[in-house]
DNA sequence: TTACCCATACCGACCAAATGGTACAAAATA
DNA sequence: TATTTTGTACCATTTGGTCGGTATGGGTAA
């Protein structure tokens, strides 16, 4: 074999990735993905057969990205508590973290730039990006109903948007950190949700 | 005077307002404007010197209307109810309210289009931007000090917070909506925020 | 009233640059 | 040498933008 391709491969995923969420897909030429990279032209085509195809596997390996956080962070809330809901309480804070090193452009979601600008691109890529999203949801509703048994919540709410309010509270965020002068927004508004889940299960 | 030209004006800023929100500024190119009006080029430019000058022209126009909605809902609420919790979460719902009626591809930020895609235009338009959601901010902030007073919340809170997280719900709500299969994420998570606040704010 | 004026509003052909994409030769490694 | 990987030069289309000219219609002077 001659030397190793998917190594270039992997960066131009990486490079163009970071571009797209902080300038958007459609707004990236490809001479500056490639100029960034320090490739040309032809090698960049010889990985990716179009612009399209490139968008679908940042999609891919965003989402496997994703899924991979979202397990390793699981594992490590239960390692570090009993308590369902301090798991959750911990799960969130790792993601609080995960975001305080990154760069002011480095915030944002793949998701979010590419559903802003296209529609998500394709019906099937549309449908891979919401079954990843979902698995955060379900992942989070599930440990709210084991939360649920344990503290009942001081008015009825179902587990399932409550989940889905931790996502919107991100990619919410994600856009205040954008668009208003704070940097710190990721941190400021999951902490919200973190009171959000405090009050709601609190005992009388 | 010859035929009204600010009707055209006003018709480009709304279409091109319009495919913004869908599917971005970048990737809307200006012949898809102008067909969708039913001008020519010539008119296009005579009205805007460049795209850039739409895009500024949008986002004024569309600080301007999130500005009266805010003024409109804010005397609505406060002549609904004498009750300062009352009246945001009334406030509240008519966000909600304005968004049932949307299409689904009318459902979106304008902010969250162009800061995705290019970091807000300009240092300038940046700045008028988070202006514009500063008040919102500012206006609900205000409210929660005033039911703070009323009632003293489960847990220590900042009001500045507090409001800033039902930006952060809308805008996140907006990403929701278009990346999960479920409609209506304004509407639910809206919701969540209100139960926050009931939360937030319940007498024992 | 009418003829003309002139500023405003609009048209449509054209241009240059950017951008996605191709063809094929040259390298590098096993 | 065979196969995979990369570089170079080029092409076709799209896209933002220009330019000269035309239509509209109210004011105004004869």
């Amino acid at each position: 074999m001659p030397r190793d391709g998917n190594i270039t491969r992997d960066k131009i995923l990486m490079t163009s990735m970071g571009l797209a969420i902080s300038q958007g897909h459609v707004a990236t030429p490809i001479d500056e993905v490639i100029a960034q990279v320090g490739i040309t032209k032809g090698t960049f085509f010889y990985h990716f057969p179009s612009k399209k195809h490139l968008a679908m596997a940042m999609i891919e390996k965003f989402s496997s990205n994703k899924l991979n956080t979202l397990n390793e962070y699981c594992a490590k809330a239960t390692k570090l508590s009993k308590d369902p809901l301090q798991q959750l309480l911990i799960f969130v804070g790792l993601v609080q973290e995960q975001h305080a090193k990154l760069e002011q452009d480095e915030i944002g979601c793949l998701y979010a730039s590419y559903c802003y600008e296209n529609q998500l691109v394709d019906k099937e890529i549309g449908e891979s990006v919401s079954l990843t999203m979902k698995a955060w949801q379900d992942k989070i509703s599930e440990k709210l109903k084991e939360i649920m048994v344990l503290y009942p919540p001081v008015t009825e709410v179902e587990p399932d948007k409550v989940a889905g309010m931790f996502l919107t509270a991100l990619e919410g965020a994600y856009i205040m950190a954008r668009i208003m002068p704070e940097r710190d927004a990721v941190e400021t508004y999951l902490e919200q949700y973190k009171i959000y889940l405090q009050v709601l299960f609190k005992q009388a």
